[in-house]
DNA sequence: TGTCTATATTGACAATAGTCAATGTTTTGC
DNA sequence: GCAAAACATTGACTATTGTCAATATAGACA
């Protein structure tokens, strides 16, 4: 029994891809370092302290989570009038498992 | 003995601007393709044969593998017309380390 | 209700990036 | 030397992205 089929290929296309978008929300210098800030709080970090740790006015700073989140690398949750930032679960696994798709020789079509 | 200092800040920055340049050369898919092709390929694989695991031009592909080769991802080599390319000893790790980098508590200056 | 604070969204703009057609360069073989 | 093949470079075009100013939204509190 084959273990490739069409339906493989398709999901590996797909998977690239995901990778892909994955690394794009990391291709930022500004946007790196507030994962890093983020990666680094325990467990979470406001936005108002985000702002303080980086050289853009606000809005930028908010278009960059914004972007971060709907990579699946953070989450949010608002507490009265503050937004609390931190790593999504599983934020590392994500980004290895799209490196072993990448490099790894079997799952090749 | 204080270990951080405003050097190791400077070289801090440096370096998520380092990881920066190295994610974004992953964020696109076509270019991604290409490096898994050319990182299962053992231990090489000619840009003939990279253009045809692509639906791109030949000279989209070309600008692909520079982009590539700029990150300290591949290397190639001339044989003949032909021109080989391999994964970058340690390209890998490069990558790894780079992670490393942004989620590694005890880095922060 | 109204105001203040924290954050998000929108709109505009410049810079960057992906793509292709055309052209250049290097090597081979006649 | 010349023609052909393999690959790279250039130039042009469009799409995407990072940034900011202006505005909107949501919650706290008087």
């Amino acid at each position: 029994m084959r273990r490739k089929s069409n339906a493989t290929l398709a999901a590996r296309i797909e998977e690239v891809s995901l990778a892909a978008r994955l690394f794009r929300a990391l291709s930022d210098p500004q946007r790196l370092r507030l994962l890093s800030l983020i990666s680094r709080a325990s467990p979470e970090i406001c936005v108002c302290d985000l702002n303080n740790g980086v050289s853009l006015v606000q809005p930028t700073v908010s278009h960059h989570l914004r972007v971060l989140k709907d990579a699946g690398l953070v989450t949010c949750e608002r507490r009265a009038t503050w937004m609390y930032y931190r790593l999504a679960d599983g934020a590392r696994q994500k980004i290895r498992r799209a490196l072993t798709t990448l490099f790894s020789r079997k799952a090749h079509a």
